[in-house]
DNA sequence: CTGAAAGCGCTAACAA
DNA sequence: TTGTTAGCGCTTTCAG
């Protein structure tokens, strides 16, 4: 019978050994023309290339990476995209590897373990070339694995001193918010975050350090009925305010943690009826895209920025051999909008 | 000298071969170990794992992705992260992938050219083992590609006849929207979309086309000035809301191709100081998270959803081998919020 | 139950 | 300039 006919059956794929056949070449010279390689006569690179485009030949990349060592990917973790703020950063991040040779895969991480897995595994492991870590500040035992892996890793919004990150001085926005609010003539600030000691996101300990240290400065006594913790969604973030609102002395400001519950915190004042700003400064924290929206006065600390600082760290990193820990500190800005004023009563 | 210690200099990560040689056995059995090979003795599985425990060694995915055939992830080709729909149809599909074997690689197609260079290499390559699209139509050659291709692929928010895809009814949906203002008592009902005639991103066709059909079946006659057409973002949505209502007979409703046209359109009614649902009636399409904030009346399409019904098809043609294209449809629904009122003056 | 050996598809060092 | 060969680290027959 036929069907001897050389290959192109609609079987497997061509691999490199079917194009050096077919173009009569060692498999090591189409090698070389996939690669760009100099030493090859114009001649048969022209041969090989022709015998690429008719077998429809596509290098296999897995093959390549287990070669070469090399994948170009580079590994994003971050939380699982439930806050406006990581989606950001994600962008800047997707921005910044837009014209580079790099891939991203995306590992999110639900929960601690998951996390815990995830900071194991690309660590160790040749999957991804570099790691950038989001929102997920790691122990001292797995800053110390990122440290000592053969893969570049830098942090972007958390810290650790044995790593490169990119980060902000939450300490002085803490201090912004809180000051400007006492500048207004405010003396009654409620702090409203997530929960302090939770080691999943520190940030918020920072904030609220700055917020402290700014009232007992003006001295103006820190009450800790002004402040509430509570996870870090709009839903609780209702109800913390209404906590807060309720109280027999309620707060003439709320300083919430982040936007988003900044944006509970303002829907329970609507719901009570009460006028923003007049009967209730809030501020938030991010910038986020719907703060905008909302004319929510907050600090700005430039999330999609810090994707792409975090990428050009990753791809110094990449490119040298050095890795001295660094730390690039993204400049922060209160933007005033509309939702704080000076109280009604001054006291 | 000494340092002629086996291992345990903290150069190279250890191998298959490392361990195998600890523990005294065949690489064979290590991997048999590794992939839970009923075929050991418990007693040189517990060898095997010792040895890999005080190497703490980790297999190598690349190896085992090029030796298998599989790679443990799937790939989403989506636009760049620029809508929040986009945003919301990814978290489904990463909330469907959390509990799988499975990995995410994330391609964001900024361009049509770069999702073209996705479409083909992915489709023609081991890279991934399934391939979700999200809000990207193939063309018919591209879809002729991906049905040939060994790896399954699922299109979400797009149609082809050849491929699997989950989608919503945007005939319908465009109905829906027309016929509740009609009920409302509007007559004159603009529509403002994206460029009906772009090919990047078709559903606005349809929803045009439902839009337009139950017009006319109630007797309303089409009317081209009310159809503007524009990039799909909030501020050229501002523009071509005000370019509708400054017009000498402007509007008494909109329907938005998308709520962050609808946004936009929101915008611009409250710099011209219209009053919602008022003076004027906004509806959108999507159901993004922002439309309950702004409590916008919108065709709820349940984004989420769709992310996680893409998956678990895709999931279904990794299993089988059938791939018979299908296409499942999430039904919508009018969610019937505050920016659609009957108007102040029937006709 | 286990070891040895043959790939997976490619790159890179080494001769020719 | 080119072909050949030896891996990359793992899985998977195939004998034993």
């Amino acid at each position: 019978m036929t069907d001897k006919s050389p290959l192109n059956s609609h079987s497997m794929p061509a691999t490199i050994r079917d194009v050096a056949k077919r173009a009569n070449v060692g498999i090591g010279t189409v090698s070389r023309v996939l690669n760009h390689n100099p030493s090859v006569s114009e001649d048969t690179r022209q041969r090989v290339l022709a015998a690429i485009a008719e077998l429809d030949y596509r290098p296999n990349p897995i093959a390549r990476q287990l070669s070469t060592g090399r994948t170009h990917t580079i590994g994003v973790i971050l939380p699982y995209l439930t806050m406006p703020s990581y989606v950001e950063r994600l962008r800047g991040v997707q921005h910044a590897l837009l014209d580079t040779e790099y891939d991203l895969i995306l590992f999110s991480a639900g929960t601690p373990a998951q996390r815990d897995t995830y900071f194991e595994d690309l660590s160790r492991t040749p999957r991804v070339d570099g790691i950038l870590v989001i929102s997920l500040p790691p122990t001292d035992r797995q800053a110390r694995q990122f440290a000592a892996s053969r893969v570049p890793t830098v942090l972007v919004d958390a810290y650790h001193p044995d790593l490169c990150c990119v980060v902000v001085d939450d300490i002085q926005g803490g201090s912004m918010v809180t000051q400007y609010l006492i500048d207004l003539g405010h003396r009654k600030i409620a702090f409203l975050g997530d929960f302090l000691e939770t080691p999943f996101y520190p940030s918020i300990r920072y904030r609220f350090d700055g917020y402290r240290r700014t009232l007992e400065k003006a001295g103006i006594p820190f009450q800790s009925e002004y402040l509430v913790e509570g996870d870090n969604d709009r839903s609780t973030a209702r109800q913390l305010a209404r906590q807060l609102l309720t109280l027999p002395d309620p707060p003439t400001a709320i300083f919430a943690g982040c936007d988003t519950q900044a944006i509970g915190v303002l829907d329970t004042a609507r719901e009570m009826g009460l006028r923003i700003p007049t009967d209730l400064s809030v501020i938030g924290y991010d910038g986020i895209r719907d703060a905008e929206y909302l004319n929510l006065t907050t600090v700005e600390q430039h999330l999609f920025t810090s994707g792409v600082e975090g990428v050009k760290l990753l791809l110094e990193l990449l490119a040298k051999t050095t890795s001295a820990p660094c730390q690039k500190y993204i400049p922060i800005e209160l933007t005033m909008r509309g939702t704080a004023a000076p109280p009604i009563h001054r006291i």
